[in-house]
DNA sequence: CTGAAAGCGCTTACAG
DNA sequence: CTGAAAGCGCTTACAG
């Protein structure tokens, strides 16, 4: 059994109309006076008419379709950015082609999948890609979006949270507690947020009286509560402890409560990106919230407005400190 | 600046052979002599040509696009599930055009995105459809399929865990270890998988001696924390509290800790899912297991394979339970 | 405002 | 094994 599909000629035929009419009835701007826009909506609702996606896209070259790519990863901080681009470009039209991968780096062939199907730019959020592969795109004149991430190197529009900014801030804050004993711990360290974090963080105790730990975490929950219960272990524990996100600072969390460490009496917990789950009373986290949904209005609004930006566009938002529980 | 779009023509007269020919060369099973097919991807590779994904759908009417609903909820079970059909749809040559939803049923606004695309299959998750979608959709020959739902009403395939089964065992379990007074917090009471759980549950409890408290629940942390709460503050601490999922099991969880109950000595708790979370050392949960691999896997054979089979059919798989440190 | 016609980039019988 | 041609379902100048 073949899949059917209405055409617009059917349409036509039973309007009583051209199927350049019907066409026309479709297409929003087209000129088509009311008596006719009724007849052939009448018959197109009565032959459940729908106009093929494919084919104006083959024609028009505008497919309406973005390509979104993401790494594999149980950070929930990304399900939540997935969430909003996915319902924010649905309200401008637009379908969303979506991609997960399990490399660091989106591969070329998950870049010819999107490719094919001629999206019109492409979000990569949590990953990154070979500078080759943006040259391409770029060639193709598909625009190329870094969410979260951000590469001086790569030719493409990136939107992040002002992340050094947010950490020196974080810094400023626990200083101002009388911290003279901080850990961070860090994600993976090829990750430009990491890495801003921890300089931001670092530069703000540059000429400060205060030490800083710095140990090389991955993001990952384990990894972090390991990390963390060594350093306990060998008899160090600090006043603050600096997740490079909440993921990282809630692993530190734990391991502090299986240590009976007092918090935030003895030593405070700060995350990065606020997640559903830092809120919940057992965790009560301290963190950086990340303005998630101007971060992906401004993704779209560089896809989707008209005259789209040549130059690779930096744009920084700010975000604010949430004070819970794991903070004096 | 327009995005060019190299076509197989240029591709022809490169390569000096026909249109027809390097349709050919990128038709797999198609016949083209080896000489050919060489010099063909020699001017294909030097052009950066790549099918034009929209144009063979359009012609083939298999467009290789899988729709993939989803509610928008928390639950970071769904996130999994969303990896693995993507990635194993990729695998099978398949795109996935994505969708979340706000509301509790799909859309028809939803699907009709889905119709334009031409996509060869629709699953959801999370999620229910109206049965005149169902029909309309069945109409034109697309299958659809509930992932972790079922509803008898509808005709279309589900895939799930036996819910009433490993409900049933859970109980077993817990009668076995004493339990003579538990509750069940629901998760969203339309959803089949909570009623599924409870029912599974209640049954196995029918003509034993203990009491079964059921707390009406939403599948949130928050309302499942409350609930708990105010029952303990009520002076009613169960023997056993099992979750509709493992989020609801965790809200409970944090409860009885900050009442500081024993766990599991005084009350043991249960979720259902595996999340990741759950394995967490601060709460190292006890749940059921959902064999989410194979059951994404049956959903996507129903989808791709050969001849589909047309009498809705319903998947259902066991999965296993989860003993950590909240029960004993 | 409306219709006839060309064309988007492909696949696939049909010949040879 | 290969080429010429028809056609998938649409949009969009071009006339009228």
């Amino acid at each position: 059994m073949e899949r059917r599909i209405v055409s617009a000629i059917e349409v036509a035929k039973l309007a009583n109309v051209s199927q350049s009419t019907v066409s026309r009835v479709f297409t929003p701007g087209a000129s088509v006076s009311e008596k006719t826009r009724k007849k052939v909506m009448k018959a197109a609702e009565e032959l459940k008419y729908q106009p093929n996606a494919l084919a104006r896209g083959l024609i028009t070259k505008k497919t309406n379709m973005i390509g979104l790519a993401m790494k594999d990863i149980q950070n929930p901080f990304y399900h939540e950015v997935l969430g909003l681009f996915t319902r924010k470009l649905k309200e401008k039209g637009y379908s969303v082609l979506f991609v997960y991968t399990e490399n660091e780096e989106i591969q070329q062939e998950e870049i010819n999948h999107f490719l094919e199907y001629n999206v019109e730019a492409i979000i990569v959020t949590d990953a990154l890609l070979s500078s080759n592969v943006v040259t391409r795109l770029t060639a193709n004149n598909i625009p190329v979006i870094l969410f979260n991430r951000h590469d001086k190197e790569l030719m493409c529009h990136s939107v992040v949270c002002d992340n050094v900014n947010a950490a020196k801030r974080i810094g400023s804050y626990v200083y101002g507690q009388g911290v003279r004993d901080a850990v961070f711990i860090t994600g993976k360290v090829n990750t430009s947020t990491s890495r801003d974090r921890q300089n931001g963080f670092i530069d703000f105790f540059r000429d400060k009286d205060t030490d800083i730990t710095i140990l090389e975490g991955d993001y990952t929950y384990e990894k972090s509560f390991h990390l963390t219960r060594n350093m306990i272990q060998k008899g160090h524990i600090p006043e603050v402890i600096f997740g490079a996100n909440d993921i990282t600072a809630l692993g530190a969390l734990d391991a502090l409560k299986e240590c009976k460490v007092e918090i935030p009496k003895k030593t405070m917990v700060i995350g990065f990106d606020d997640i559903k789950m830092s809120s919940w009373p057992n965790y009560s986290l301290s963190t950086w919230a990340q303005p998630i949904n101007e971060m992906v209005e401004k993704a779209i609004d560089l896809v989707t407005l008209k005259d789209r930006i040549q130059e690779p566009e930096l744009i920084k938002l700010e975000g604010k400190f949430i004070h819970r529980a794991t903070t004096k």
